[in-house]
DNA sequence: TTGAAAGCGCTACCAG
DNA sequence: CTGGTAGCGCTTTCAA
């Protein structure tokens, strides 16, 4: 035992681990009362709690918020669950969403699935780190892991998609109203023979722009709406898929595409096949990334409220109750606006529509 | 039928915070058993370990690592600190460090200063968490605070800056040999009046290209380098320094800009001034961001071998290790390639350099 | 190989 | 308001 104390002495005594035990020494007070410094709801008195902070300083003690969390059960962290960092939609989303975490005094856990691997299998190791919370961009989890995560009263949201019946919260972008004002505006700009270029075939948000943009143009009576597969959400997939569709025959006068990354890539195969944006073709993406703003795109797209749907999905997490998803999930849908660049024009009369801005 | 009621009883159950301590009454053998199972240090029989996983999974019971790290004082976490989640450069990095960090069995936990936080004001917040290592990316720490982590046992390893003298690890790209590849280029490409546009001042990275820059073309003759100061890596500081320097007189023939991004600024801001890149002006950037190699920029610029770099970063944490730094700050300098591209030309044989290459 | 017991550093409850 | 005391869930001696 004595050995032990000696030891420990003498660990202290180099600098390393500060504990509140040595805290309450030097002081003479009891080890719970440095603990009731660092609180907030516990009662101190004002002498005692700067007495117990000046000597903390001055030791370099620092609460140990993994001893913390035992015993309170609440870690303190949210993890993120984010597949796509390089995407550029994702790191303004990420940002987002830890300013959020943050602001409410949490951290973030990031877990990025390797290749290969889906949320599911991830799950087992980031609930052993006993997160308060977790966000999942892009991707949602099965219903087995749903109730697992009930069970432990650990909110989950899914970010930018959501499974009907699903038991956990999503926020998205309302992405079928978003698509409708892309036809109401192709349509009223004078477009005939609209097409739609699609990203991942199942995800939501794909369908949900694809099957709001074709049902609003048939309810406007433009029944033929062109439809070309992408097979994911990338430049290369929007690359292309227009350089197949714009080769075949009955040229369409404008392109939707699933997300801005696709239709980027699509004006640079537009460009290459000589085919003048938007002179012969308008283009329109989604999302409004970045680059969109850039005066070599100015593309015309959807504004996601990214800001508004990070906030969104850190709210209905609840982080500043004890635990658990008090009112059963919610899912909340965040409008859009569509934002006019010059890779469209009005096509009654020829004159560009919107106006270059950079960046 | 029967199993599916086990499963959702085991579901049930798991909520109610299943312990090791739980998994051993199910089994009647100690709490110290069921440890054992799931340390790969500890001796058990095979026998025991496979009886103990599969009760295990059946209560839905896994590990707390809270709990685990509290005894073995390692959280398996990493701390990344980034502040610039959206320029271009940075998701690359922040993926490639994750990658790292989690094929090496860690986590990754994310702190992104608000604006006007600097490193050192989140560090206590940050070390609280008890994280095995800390990765700071463009950012650097007071010799102060790099002694309270060495004190803790705490490797640190600065991303893409390093400051000579301070006890941390450092890994950058060679930026002077690869401005001085850009010198070089330029010269051999029969250019006459280079000018360097710099980002933020006082950054390493900065520094370093615009003095390999600068030498490399006093050394190769060329003793008028014009030098513009953008103010910050941003695109808006690209354009802008560009338009002032283009409307001054004495045009130059090459443009090197401290980061891709302020290329792509000045490339925006030429053409706008209805200057011809390359055919009036090259630009060169640095980085190689994914967007230098989209068909409407096509940027010659020094690819950073970020994998490389992360690689080493992670490395020389050295995680294996039970704690600490073995052998002092170690300087590791990667040197990057030049990527030729269409935003640069050969003025003696006026004929465009490099070919396009879309993303 | 296994079980019992002693903490890791802290919070939370109970008296005083 | 403060000190004592009992754990949080786990790893790790030390015996058996």
């Amino acid at each position: 035992m004595a050995r032990r104390s000696i030891t420990k002495a003498a660990v202290t005594k180099a600098g390393t681990h500060v504990t509140a035990e040595d805290v309450a020494r030097t002081l003479g007070v009891s080890q719970s009362t440095i603990s009731r410094a660092f609180s907030m709801t516990a009662s101190i008195s004002d002498e005692m709690k700067l007495k117990v902070i000046k000597a903390a300083n001055k030791l370099g003690y620092q609460p140990n918020v993994i001893a913390r969390s035992l015993i309170t059960r609440r870690t303190n962290m949210v993890a993120i669950v984010m597949a796509n960092l390089v995407d550029p939609f994702y790191p303004v989303v990420l940002d987002e969403l830890v300013q959020q975490v943050q602001s409410r005094g949490f951290q973030t856990l990031l877990f990025v699935p390797s290749p290969g691997q889906d949320v599911d299998d991830i799950m087992p190791n980031l609930l052993q780190y006993q997160v308060d919370a977790i966000v999942l961009t892009s991707a949602t989890i099965s219903s087995a892991m749903a109730r697992i995560c009930a069970a432990r009263d650990t909110p989950v949201v899914s970010f930018n998609r959501y499974v009907p019946g699903l038991q956990i919260h999503a926020v998205s972008s309302d992405n079928i109203a978003g698509a409708r004002q892309v036809a109401d505006f192709l349509v009223a700009t004078g477009h005939e023979r609209p097409a739609f270029i699609s990203g991942e075939r199942d995800a939501t948000t794909n369908r949900d722009r694809r099957n709001g943009f074709v049902s609003r143009l048939k309810q406007l009576k433009m029944n033929s709406c062109i439809q070309e597969e992408g097979g994911d959400f990338s430049y290369e997939a929007g690359y292309a898929a227009t350089k197949r569709l714009l080769r075949r025959a009955g040229h369409p006068d404008a392109l939707f595409f699933a997300c801005d990354v696709m239709a980027i890539g699509g004006i640079d195969a537009a460009r290459e096949l000589g085919i003048s944006v938007p002179e012969d073709i308008s283009i329109v993406g989604y999302d409004d990334v970045p680059m969109a703003a850039l005066p070599s795109y100015s593309l015309t797209t959807i504004r996601q409220p990214i800001r508004e749907m990070a906030k969104a999905a850190v709210d209905v997490l609840d982080l500043a109750e004890p635990r658990g998803m008090k009112s059963g999930p919610t899912t909340r849908m965040i409008p859009g606006s569509l934002i006019t660049r010059s890779s469209t024009m009005n096509r009654r009369a020829p004159v560009r529509v919107g106006k270059a801005s950079r960046r």
